[in-house]
RNA sequence: GGCGCGGUAGCCAAGUGGUAAGGCAGAGGUCUGCAAAACCUCCAUCAUCGGUUCAACUCCGAUCCGCGCCUCCA
């Protein structure tokens, strides 16, 4: 099994390999922190996070890359407005998008990584490119001269041979010889944040900081890098004339790009204003695996449109496999071992990996999970699933949940301890034996409340929380 | 205007030459003290129109509709 991916710069499906055979490196274009981070963001992240765990599933060794954007024209405006440092203004946001995707369970990067704290490397790319008479300097703030890099266009395969007719090009503050040329580095205007250097005071543009810190941890050439399809052009365009007009070498071999989350059919966006932020969500009374499963059961490259209705199905998905775990665990089951059962697992479990194999295609590994588990529901209501046949169960759904992580509930705050559930069950277990089923009813009624569903099955009583 | 994606059941969503996966919702049934869970049954001819083929949702052509990018943007 080798996983195939979808590559922007070829168009095309290919099998991937890291470059060394062993380490992924990767590249993800993280926030910028002038705000929360929406949830159409999270679906970009979530795909991120899928890519990588079925990568190391695969047993690939990841080295992943993240940046936090900490400096760049909102910032700078609102944390003016606020009174504050860029810094004091962008600690919070940057808090609130680490500690939303852990609520979301995003495997963290093995590096997040700061603009604001790459400077110097910053400077020195623009310093090279200068030198190899890449730029040129308009109005204090140096650019770069997109003619003198052949390959431009060819990610987002764009023809600029003639004039962009119909599109909205708007003349920038700054004078540009092309309309396609982009600022490396701008020059200080009164009352904002700069840096020193050798090309006069001030701050990097913002395509720059992703080439330098992508090639200051992953080296000139990187394996994969991701973000969401708003970036091909012109940001991931940009990266490549840059970093390859530094280095003369390949920048990414892989460049991979998740399609946009929709709102009642249309992208969700800070200027449409039409986003909710995970805390948002959560406050409806939404658990956060629902909203991770929602975001992770279609495949990448497909829009999204994202409702409510559609994260009330994720959440009933969820307790169907949770449902199915627990009846795993419970049961009493006859000694033995069902060949055909085992066989049906090793079969779901490769139709499961088949699908991630495929581009990531989610939603058809889900559906290798689910027709699994109708058959084995059904098996163990006829009494065909035996004691031995669990293993294969539980391996098929732990493969599962390294990639979808949604089968253990969230901690709640508060709540009962298992000691103090076991009781109440106690307790109704002897008021059922004497047939007073009006006690009985109420136990259960009373840790219902609580956030404790009983379910009594012919092996006895099982609970789980809500 | 250019580039790209998509239109499959009430909703979400796979499939892509041989007569439509899966999830949610809905209806009926089994089980149960009741409930829950689970199981069973039922529920589509794949935007439209042509063409190719023994055979098309799947290929080709045209048309209609939706979305994205081309400007900061995941």
């Amino acid at each position: 099994m080798a996983l195939r991916l979808h590559n922007t710069l070829t168009q095309e499906l290919e099998e991937f390999r890291p470059q060394d055979g062993n380490t992924v490196r990767m590249y993800t274009c993280g926030p910028t922190v002038y705000h929360y981070v929406h949830i159409g963001n999270f679906r970009t992240f979530t795909f991120q996070d899928i890519l990588r765990r079925t990568l190391i599933a695969r047993g690939y060794v990841m080295d992943h890359v993240m940046n936090i954007t900490d400096v760049e024209d909102k910032i700078i405006r609102n944390a003016m407005a606020a009174g504050v440092t860029i810094n004091e203004y962008t600690a919070q946001y940057t808090k609130a998008f680490l500690d939303d995707s852990a609520v979301l369970r995003l495997q963290r990067p093995e590096r997040v990584v700061f603009a604001t704290e790459h400077i110097p490397e910053m400077v020195a790319a623009v310093e090279k490119l200068a030198a190899s008479d890449h730029t040129y300097v308009s109005d204090g703030s140096t650019y770069f001269k997109i003619g003198t890099f052949p390959g431009y266009g060819k990610l987002s395969h764009t023809n600029f041979s003639g004039n962009i007719a119909g599109a909205r090009v708007e003349v920038d503050e700054y004078d540009k010889d092309d309309a396609r040329d982009f600022v490396l580095w701008k020059s200080q205007k009164p009352g904002e944040p700069a840096w020193d250097a050798s090309m006069g005071a001030g701050r990097p543009g913002w395509h720059i900081e992703c080439s330098v810190m992508a090639m200051k941890y992953l080296g000139e050439t990187i394996d994969i890098h991701t973000g969401g399809v708003d970036l091909v052009f012109p940001h991931h365009e940009n990266e490549i004339a840059q970093s390859e007009a530094l280095t003369g070498k390949q920048f990414v071999r892989y460049w991979v790009h998740a399609e946009h989350l929709m709102v009642e059919g249309q992208k969700m966006s800070k200027s449409l204003g039409n986003f909710f932020t995970l805390r948002d969500i959560l406050e409806r009374g939404y658990s956060p695996e629902s909203i991770r499963y929602l975001l992770a059961s279609s495949q990448y490259r497909k829009q999204l449109n994202f409702t409510f209705d559609g994260l009330k199905a994720a959440s009933t998905s969820i307790d169907r496999l949770r449902n199915f775990e627990l009846r795993l665990k419970n049961d009493k089951l006859a000694i033995g071992l069902n060949q055909q059962i085992d066989a049906r697992s090793t079969q779901a479990l490769q139709a499961f990996h088949a699908g991630l194999d495929d581009d990531l295609n989610t939603a058809d590994a889900l559906a290798a999970i689910f027709e699994y588990i109708r058959e084995v529901n059904s098996a163990m209501d006829a009494g065909e699933f035996y004691a031995g046949n669990v293993a294969g169960a539980l391996k098929l759904l732990a493969d599962f949940d390294a990639i979808f992580d949604v089968l253990t509930p969230s901690q709640k705050e508060g709540g009962l301890s298992d000691s103090e559930i076991d009781a109440l069950i106690a307790d109704r277990a002897k008021a059922k034996k004497s047939r007073d089923f009006a006690r009985a009813d109420a136990i259960r009624n009373e840790l219902i409340e609580l956030g404790v569903i009983l379910e009594d099955t012919k092996d006895g009583v099982r609970w789980k929380r809500k």
